[in-house]
DNA sequence: AATGAATGAGGATTCATTCAT
DNA sequence: AATGAATGAATCCTCATTCAT
């Protein structure tokens, strides 16, 4: 049924700003609902009365609903990827630190859009989803920095051995949320034994004698 | 109305035994869609040409999709938990090892089924999903099991180590899984530095030193 | 789903006896369903779960739902003429005022099948119902019985009168039924109105200047 | 997505005057439907093929089934209401007898809304339905507003005994409108008999002998 | 005298999307 | 830069009914 005019209509401003301003609104309702409930769960419609814009005006943003979250992806990744602070260290066990603190803070602050990410690495369909795509092709990239961040100076460890511990670190995390949804509440501590654990992995990896 | 006569009484027990092997069919077909496809993505239509049985007649078996898809969570977490050998071993260090074990196989053989979980846990909508919360009930009954198992003799381990340990080791491995669904596909190395990681946890926490 | 066997499976009894008992029940939860809801409400699948019968149970004592509902008509009618006591009296004022009371008096002590009977009344459908046709017959047929009552003797009023009073008199308690079933709670009141107007009109109808 | 540039200008409000149009369409189509069959027989299937527009369009008008029978009963009650003419004249008898008269043709007339609303009002489901609410309000208010037309002036008849008379009317007028439902075709004379009865009470109550 | 199981048709409602303005 | 209105396909689920046992 018609959605009976909420708020007031404002003030004709600048029309370009307003179109800014709107496009805004829909990719932030966009990633409520997504992360709530994935996205199958983030229709047109729950967007729209999230955002109080018509579903039609969503189009005129937005190709279509798979452009939608993948644009959601694109602009959340970003967020993420900037409070992920590099690695910074003298020595490999500090960066190794360095790494897992920030991964855990990154963790803890957008759980809404990573939720959307798990989701979205979880789909299996056969029409492959854009969002899905860009999601997956994103976290790769950020992986890669952060092999970078590991290695760029004489570093004991083999690349492929960066990478494995990197992959761990990440895929540690990612388990932690998942456990964190599943009523796990002691995250925390989950995290910090986590750090333990990557710590302790690079030693073994840094002291060659790895798997 | 009452027929005239009696019929032929010949080969009792054929309907009756068709509806248990109809349910079954619709509970394979459900498990493999959902496996697949997640919660919103496993549609009546889809599990009823998967199947082969008419929408209608799912809803003789099941009272409506949430049913199903929790009598889905329920069976398929059995055959899981059955697969997952117990933790048998003299030295707590044996056992901790066996359990990686077990649980990195367990992992690898029922993909479908833990990937419907992982996304169950994920979802986060407002009407509370039967499936979703049979699945963290049984998901929490599987960790004390396991903590039990870990702890049964004298142990240097203090119970809430035990569960952080065990809880660590299973987000770890949700963790890997999500990681082979993102398109990581070392995913035995990944399960390898997991055993290694929790051996050493393992270590620390018996030790006295722990967090 | 399958109605999970709800009462206990009581001891094997005399097979006919247990026929007609579970008709009975039948025919009972279906007055109730009927009276609540009218002839679409009243699902097999309602009337099966209030009488604690399968549905094809329902099918085995009635060829279909517009059979069993012309059974919950008849047999209703059937206790509700029963109640209309006679109206007897010497004068004919004595007569109509025994007729309005006996008329309140079944209407108030039977309001679900008339309810039912009202709706079914209504109905304005193509297929014409069998449950329909019968309940209007009787009603007829009640109505010629009352004029006979009324009439038996050296009566003033015209047959034709008579019918018009008595047409009067019942409509004018279906009305107040109506009435009743739309808030207005002084039911006995409105009895008692049309007590006094039905006594007027059989006045006014039989000193011969009826319109 | 935004276009290159912008469209032709020309003749506005065609969407907006086509809304109205298509929503009057719904409207008119439902309260036939609805009429006839009752609120369960007025499906939206059956609407949708009267209006001409598909089902979906339906619910672009009106949130749901419920909300739809609803507006019709407010338009139509809205329609009934304006034909009933003010009930004037000098006299109480005048009055009286006016109202009658208003109440038999607004019978007469609108056979079809109030059939729905006789419907609506036997209705006895758990799950309250709104139409059926704003019927019963709709029609207390009306009653009210009858009682106010009886008794601006100096009447003898108490504010309780016109409320009797007005329900007493009413009820009858419904009841009559039942008879014509079952058969009982000589609908003029008993609305002749019902004036004749109701200007009696008026009598009974202002001469104060009242019940 | 019953009943488990099945089924096609139809129920209300929501979906993503389009289009004229 | 938007948005009211529309729409066909799909959603979940219920319907009356049948049939083998």
């Amino acid at each position: 049924m018609p959605p009976s005019a909420a708020a007031t209509p404002p003030a004709r401003r600048r029309t370009r700003a307003r179109g800014r301003e709107s496009r805004q609104k829909i990719l932030e309702a966009a990633a409520r609902v997504a992360g709530e409930r994935g996205y199958d769960g983030a229709t047109i419609a729950r967007v729209s009365k999230e955002s109080g814009l018509p579903a039609s005006s969503i189009y005129w943003h937005f190709a279509d609903k798979d452009a939608l979250l993948a644009a959601v992806v694109e602009a959340s990744f970003e967020l993420w990827l900037g409070r992920v602070s590099l690695a910074i260290g003298a020595t490999a066990a500090e960066k190794v630190r360095a790494l897992s603190e920030s991964v855990a803070r990154a963790f803890r602050e957008s759980p809404d859009f990573l939720r959307l990410g798990l989701m979205l690495a979880l789909e299996r369909r056969s029409d492959e989803l854009e969002a899905r795509r860009l999601y997956l092709r994103l976290r790769h990239e950020a992986l890669d920095r952060f092999v970078g961040e590991l290695l760029d100076e004489r570093s004991m460890m083999s690349v492929a051995d960066a990478r494995r511990l990197v992959t761990y670190a990440l895929a540690g995390g990612e388990g932690i949320l998942l456990a964190a949804a599943a009523g796990d509440d002691d995250v925390d501590e989950l995290f910090a034994l986590h750090a333990t654990a990557v710590l302790h992995l690079a030693d073994v990896l840094e002291s060659g004698a790895a798997r």
